[in-house]
DNA sequence: AGCACA
C-alpha cells in the first residue's frame, strides 16, 4: 500500500522527522530543501507532544507540491528518511489566500466529533464563468521552476553547480561567498569553461542552504548566479 | 505513529 489514498493537496505533511532538531532550524532547513519546488507560502511545525516529528509545508501550486511529495520521499534529512503524503486538509494560509479562511473556534473534544457529519459536498466553487478552463485539458502542465531552465532538477546532493558567473569569477571571490556557509569544502572551476562552478559541501542539507542563501546574488549586475544541484 | 495553523 503506498501512502493511504489522500487527494492532492497544495500543502504536503512530512513525518519521520528528527525531532531532536529545533523548531526554527527545522523550519528553515525544509525551507531551502523545498523551495526548489516552488514558492513557499508557509510552513508549520510545532513540538508538541502530539505534534513534534511533523510538518507542513505549504506551496503556491499543487504541482509544486506533488513533485515534492514524489522527488523528496524518503530523503534523508538528518539521518532520518522523510515520508511524504499531501495534508489531509487544506491549510489555514491556502484559504487566507484564496478568501475561504474562517477562524475556527476552539472546541471542546466533544463537539468535534459531533460536527464530523456536517457538511456534505461543496458544489464546486464556480470560479470559471463558463466555457474555457485555463489548463484543464490534459496537456502536460509546465511547471516553472524558480531559478532554472534547464529541463530536470537534479536530486538534492552536496555538490552545487553554479552558472552564469562573469568571466572574470575567480575561485577566490566565490570562496568568500560559500564558505561562510556551515559544511563548506571547497570551489571548483573548470578552466576550459568559464562562467560556472562547482561548490561542494559536506552535505546535502548544507548545500541547500547555501543555495538557498545564494541564489540569484549578483557578482556583477548582470549576472545573478543560478545554482541548482549538481548531476550525479 | 502521530494531520495543524501560538
Amino acid at each position: 500500500m503506498l501512502s493511504g489514498d489522500i487527494p492532492p493537496n497544495q500543502t504536503i505533511y512530512v513525518k519521520n522527522l528528527n525531532e531532536k532538531v529545533k523548531k526554527d532550524e527545522l523550519k528553515r532547513s525544509l525551507y531551502c530543501l523545498f523551495s526548489q519546488y516552488g514558492r513557499i507560502l508557509d510552513i508549520i511545525a510545532l513540538k508538541t507532544p502530539k505534534l513534534r516529528g511533523q510538518a507542513w509545508v505549504c506551496f503556491s501550486e499543487v504541482t509544486a507540491a506533488s513533485n515534492a511529495v514524489r522527488q523528496m520521499q524518503n530523503f534523508p534529512f538528518y539521518e532520518k528518511p522523510m515520508r511524504i503524503q499531501y495534508a489531509k486538509t487544506k491549510s489555514d494560509c491556502i484559504a487566507k489566500e484564496e478568501g475561504s479562511f474562517v477562524p475556527r473556534e476552539k472546541k471542546k473534544k466533544q463537539e468535534e466529533k459531533a460536527e464530523k457529519k456536517r457538511y456534505t459536498e461543496e458544489p464546486k466553487p464556480s470560479s470559471v464563468p463558463n466555457g474555457t478552463h485555463g489548463a484543464s485539458n490534459g496537456g502536460p502542465t509546465p511547471s516553472f521552476r524558480p531559478g532554472s531552465n534547464s529541463q530536470e532538477a537534479a536530486a538534492p546532493n552536496n555538490i552545487l553547480f553554479i552558472e552564469n558567473l562573469p568571466y572574470e569569477t575567480t575561485g577566490r571571490m566565490l570562496e568568500m561567498l560559500f564558505e561562510q556557509y556551515p559544511g563548506f569544502k571547497e570551489v571548483r572551476l573548470i578552466d576550459a569553461k568559464p562562467g560556472i562552478a562547482f561548490v561542494d559541501f559536506e552535505d546535502d542539507i548544507q548545500s541547500s542552504m547555501a543555495m538557498q542563501a545564494l541564489q540569484g546574488f549578483k557578482i556583477t549586475p548582470q549576472n545573478p548566479m543560478v545554482i541548482n544541484f549538481a548531476k550525479k
